[in-house]
RNA sequence: GCGGCUCUGGUGAAGUGGUUAACACGUCGGAUUGUGGCUCCGAUAUGCGUGGGUUCGAUCCCCACGAGUCGCCCCA
């Protein structure tokens, strides 16, 4: 219970008897990006802060109170990334991807970084798994990403899934839209809760959000942001339903949804799993069509998403949906004596070279004691080498689920096995 | 960053202001002759999150810190 003996806050270990679950998911994701036509790209766990600064925004929450953000010995402000959009952008923009002309379509698994207290579901470092298409405004793409979440939740075979889609606008028709909203929260001032009494400024959109606030009744007639929609954005918000109606998708319509980052443009949504409770946001993204130009590129359109694997874990968990094996090995070698130890070790070593997996005990332990290792161990077979066995150069096969044994030439073990 | 609850061995846990901290699982060892899964026997916390304090004496009382958990904030 110490600093040397425990990790630090809000950080695991990830365990041999959990890898099968995480191995599991990373398939599926792989899997799936390859059907959709996105790749892989890895990007620096940490970048300079002021890439996130800008991309994320001033006077999100992310930015002010849950970046890791140091100095290192070179004296820049490195941060470590607390979200994994602004890198992939960065890099896009630095290797020159757009170069290949058309749409840029990437996927990366890592880790993300943010100083928050930690609860289920919320860890401090956690993981991330998300797809960005860049350089294509047309909303086919968006149903493309939102699909893609989508399908990759329902392959893993969660239920209880829910799909939340809105628009919130452009820089174009937001501000009037934001500028309403203001009016409106000011004339209704008293209604409000004190966080969003400071959200009015700040961040109005926020407060249709609000739990606290967000059934009260007056939230009823807060104006809604169809109203204020530019043709443009009206335009692109209808056929991204028209695209996900035609691929049989059911989704709720929700104008309170509201990303918390600020280069969110136009599409916003959010996929729950309602038995999470509190942090029921399984992946959430949205169309960040300022963004690449923010960062220092060309003007360039971009949507993405990005889904938390942790949380998926638990989801899968709640569903029984995880097998927690950890894969056994074919065969675990049992010897008697330091003759056979060494003839043990040697069959040990051929059987792996011919990619039968094997393993044996290092403990000089009693065969009983061994025979029981190899038992626990899920071995298939249980490879008996005593001094009968040396003297003959064969080996007792026994097979530890019929219990059935055999004298086999010790060079013909391994045929056998695979046999 | 704020609030509630919790913190006994590898695990699930019982327990008391005062000699040996139940029980179960697990682990290890054993039950004559080289062999597992059943059964039986034995061993297995010098310590009760950490650090202080109260007390003749604390794992049980108090305080602080830490971690976990739930909720808020925010988000994945």
């Amino acid at each position: 219970m110490t600093l040397l003996t425990n990790a630090p806050r809000g950080t695991k270990d990830i365990l041999p008897e959990q890898i099968q679950s995480w191995l599991y998911i990373e398939n599926k994701i792989r899997e799936i990006c390859q059907n959709y036509g996105y790749a892989e790209i890895r990007t620096p766990t940490f970048e300079h802060t002021e890439l996130f600064h800008r991309s994320i925004g001033e006077g999100t929450d992310v930015v002010d109170k849950e970046m890791y953000t140091f100095e290192d010995r070179g004296g820049r402000s490195i941060t470590l990334r607390p979200e994994n959009t602004a890198s992939v952008v960065r890099a896009y923009l630095q290797n020159k991807l757009y170069a290949d002309g058309g749409l840029v379509k990437l996927f990366y698994i890592g880790s993300m970084f943010r100083y928050d207290r930690p609860q289920a579901g919320r860890l401090r470092e956690f993981h991330q798994f998300g797809v960005e298409a860049l350089g294509e405004e047309n909303p086919a793409v968006d149903a493309e990403i939102i699909l893609l979440a989508w399908d990759f939740l329902k392959s893993l075979g969660l239920d209880d899934l829910n799909l939340k889609i809105n628009t919130v606008g452009c820089p174009k028709c937001r501000p009037v839209y934001r500028q309403k909203l203001q009016h409106y929260f000011t004339d209704n001032i008293d209604e409000l809760c004190d966080d969003c009494k400071r959200r009015i400024d700040k961040n109005p959109m926020r407060i249709l959000d609000c739990k606290v606030d967000g059934a009260k009744e007056f939230m009823e007639d807060a104006p809604k942001i169809e109203t204020c929609l530019c043709d443009d954005c009206r335009e692109h918000f209808a056929k991204v339903q028209e695209f996900l109606t035609a691929a049989g998708v059911k989704f709720e319509l929700d104008g309170r949804l509201v990303r918390g980052l600020d280069y969110y443009t136009k599409t916003a949504f959010e996929i729950q799993y309602l038995p999470l409770g509190a942090q029921s946001a399984v992946a959430g993204g949205g169309r960040y069509d300022g963004l690449i130009e923010e960062i220092g590129g060309n003007p360039t359109p971009g949507i993405g998403f990005a889904a938390g694997i942790e949380r998926i874990l638990i989801a899968l968990e709640k569903q029984n949906l995880l097998q927690t094996k950890i894969k056994s090995l074919d065969a675990f070698i049992v010897t008697s004596g330091s003759k056979a130890e060494v003839f043990g070790f040697n069959l040990l070593t051929k059987l792996r070279r011919e990619n039968i997996s094997a393993t044996m005990d290092f403990a000089k332990r009693s065969m009983k004691a061994q025979m029981k290792q190899a038992a626990k161990s899920g071995a298939k077979f249980a490879l008996i080498i005593g001094e009968d066995e040396i003297k003959n150069s064969t080996v007792t096969v026994k097979n530890l689920e019929t219990s059935e044994q055999e004298n086999i030439p010790a060079d013909k073990i391994a045929d056998s096995l695979k046999s």
